[in-house]
DNA sequence: AGAGTCGTATAAGTAATTTATATAAGCAAG
DNA sequence: CTTGCTTATATAAATTACTTATACGACTCT
């Protein structure tokens, strides 16, 4: 941790601190039994609401059929609804039911616990630190999520 | 994103930004065809040095012989090497070979580019505040890692 | 030395994903 | 309006990755 000035962003520094937090994020106890992936496509559709599976295949990094099939199965576990896109008939738009919202919300609350908890081990002036960063960090996120 | 006052830092902002990035992170590129398991092992050797399988199986979230197989193909496709635990005959020791590291390191390259290209679009205060926060949040990640 | 545990491996079954291909709906030009 | 190209999803078959169950050698303790 070594950046240059004060006024200085290092990006390595930040990569490395965001990739900790991916690191113990990721690993999260997720008593619920499924993969990432599908974990990963309840939670997209839980924040960008109803989504083509063409949406999903370009977002999860996944092929095509396997995101119909990964579908297919939340579908059978209740998890997400499937319903025909009134403006193209070919297309169908997918969307997380109540129990799929349920276990998206069950693992955000997990994470906030976590971080409340941790947080409370900072000095008062760390807290402020990431405090005042926030808007920041949330504009330069929301720009990653544009740019490609 | 309505901290209740500049000196508070609120744990649901912090993770709603985080989930942002993570979701970015991972989509990236990963032109080399590996699976999220295995990119996330390789990532976790190159930053902890050399490990056994049982200690892998903990960080992973899969289950022992999961990773057997898994850290034999990466051997078996020259990214990482096995040897004798000096300590402990039965166990054995997994570290990245070069060839593994460079994929770490080109994966890591690519996010930090990703992360410099976007902090020129921030504020000189924007920059600024998120660097000042770097060591707080470093700490943090470094806390949860601790905690279970 | 025997009983119990630990670290890894193997086997067999299942789940998830891939490539290749099909089908049906939209779309552009003539 | 119909022929040909493209887009959105689905299906089939093969492959890859993971799981449960079990085995086995190495440590540990008594």
């Amino acid at each position: 941790m070594a950046p240059r000035n004060r006024q200085d962003l290092d990006a390595g520094d930040l990569a490395a601190v965001l990739e900790e937090f991916i690191r113990s994020f990721i690993r999260l106890p997720s008593a619920e039994r499924h993969t990432f992936t599908t974990l990963s496509v309840l939670h997209t559709l839980a924040g960008r609401g109803p989504m083509r599976l063409t949406a999903l295949t370009a977002t999860e990094q996944i092929t095509q059929p396997a995101v119909t099939q990964l579908v297919a199965r939340l579908e059978r576990d209740g998890l997400v609804e499937r319903r025909p896109d009134p403006e193209d008939r070919r297309a169908v738009l997918v969307q997380v039911t109540p129990a799929g919202a349920r276990i998206v919300h069950t693992r955000r609350q997990d994470r906030v616990d976590r971080l409340a908890r941790l947080s409370e081990t900072l000095t008062p002036e760390e807290r402020h630190a990431i405090g005042a960063a926030l808007p920041a960090l949330a504009r330069m996120a929301a720009l990653m999520d544009v740019e490609r």
